[in-house]
DNA sequence: CACAGGATCAGCCAAATGGGGGATACCCAT
DNA sequence: ATGGGTATCCCCCATTTGGCTGATCCTGTG
């Protein structure tokens, strides 16, 4: 119990990581065994430094942190995950979950409460921050008897990258050389998919998820 | 020169707020003077506490950064401000620029960077962060024979919302109660505005550039 | 192997969109 | 008071969109 517990930081902002860094550093017990700029960085650094827990950012260029934590996982299966992060998607979260985070924290969570996180995921627990939690049940519940959950595929999110930008179904088509049909085939599905109706409605989700790229 | 610099940290997440607290406080002559959650809070604390240097988020619940810096330099014009943001878009870099601030950085800054930038203002230097520095130069030259940068006004905005809500035309006439027409008229206004072609492209850009709310 | 899921293509049709005109009324500032 | 900006209203019309149904091909996985 008196152990070490030895962290790495993975976060493509120094700031938000050097601050982790500096905060952490000062708890008894903790040390900080790296920090990692991107997903990449952290397998490798996770690899070789064998941290108890790594803090992992979910968007980072490159590697993105579910990658990394997928990559990480196959080959060492002692490491936990804390996903922390200001992502509170649903694409975001059980993709985290399944790639084997113990806990999701949001990045508004106190020193406090990080600091108790990273304990009671060092000793085996699993937490969720609050508001995950109640998406969690909610799609638990209400996901029961529908459907999705299920990402946008490549094609689709390629086609909705499109659409934020101006383009019409013609111009979509042409630019990815296939016909107008296949494309409102894809545009369809994708409304389904975010559950809207109309593109304006479609890119505005996506954005605010943070499904594309803002 | 060998004075203690104070420093104000304004930032509505608690990791980001306690970790820089945390790494300014290890920096010899760095002093952190508090931790202020909104711009509510900036204000009142930098008006009791008189620090040096405002690290100044802007994107915070409640009253913003850019409300918050203009309501301080009314009452004190010593405080300077630096930004320390996620957010490169236009709209809130002149914004912060007019409000005072004396620095604009984005978070993907280094340590070193950051350091640096609060001793340069604190000896009354101006710095920007060299996305931004190119975005000013490329607006301050491109923008000599155009306009904008001129707001859409309240009932564009009122609009806009609604168009990223996946109202049609119809739909957004009949919760303002005006006609489909005055609503066509003001859609195309906003396409004119914001050099977009579409709901979708408008939308996009809205939210890209934090003219709605993400 | 069979089946699911993804990507591709097709036709039909009502509804919505966006661009082109032009118009009135109000307020505020020069 | 003349003008600019905002908000409101109107017509016309080509183009686009989105919903519907249905189909083929390929790939990975049980």
């Amino acid at each position: 119990m008196s152990q070490t517990i030895r962290i790495l930081i993975a976060d493509d902002h120094p700031v938000i990581r050097e601050g982790l860094s500096a905060m952490l550093s000062r708890v008894p017990g903790f040390e900080v065994a790296g920090e990692a700029r991107d997903g990449k960085e952290a397998m490798d650094m996770a690899l070789r430094l064998k941290p108890d827990i790594v803090l992992m950012d979910l968007r980072m260029p490159g590697m993105d942190g579910v990658e990394a934590m997928r990559m990480i996982h196959l080959q060492c299966e002692t490491i936990r995950f804390i996903i922390l992060t200001v992502y509170d998607n649903d694409e975001y979260i059980f993709e985290g979950i399944r790639a084997g985070a113990s806990a999701y924290l949001l990045k508004d969570v106190s020193r406090e409460t990080l600091i108790q996180a990273i304990r009671e995921v060092y000793s085996g627990q699993s937490l969720l921050h609050p508001q995950i939690t109640r998406k969690l049940l909610d799609h638990v519940s209400g996901g029961a008897g529908k459907e999705q959950n299920s990402l946008l595929t490549e094609r689709e999110l390629e086609i909705l990258q499109m659409m934020a930008s101006g383009a019409s179904n013609k111009e979509i088509a042409r630019g990815l050389s296939i016909s107008s049909h296949t494309v409102k085939t894809h545009v369809s599905n994708i409304y389904q998919k975010l559950e809207v109706s109309d593109r304006a409605e479609a890119v505005a989700k996506a954005l605010r998820e943070g499904i594309l790229r803002g």
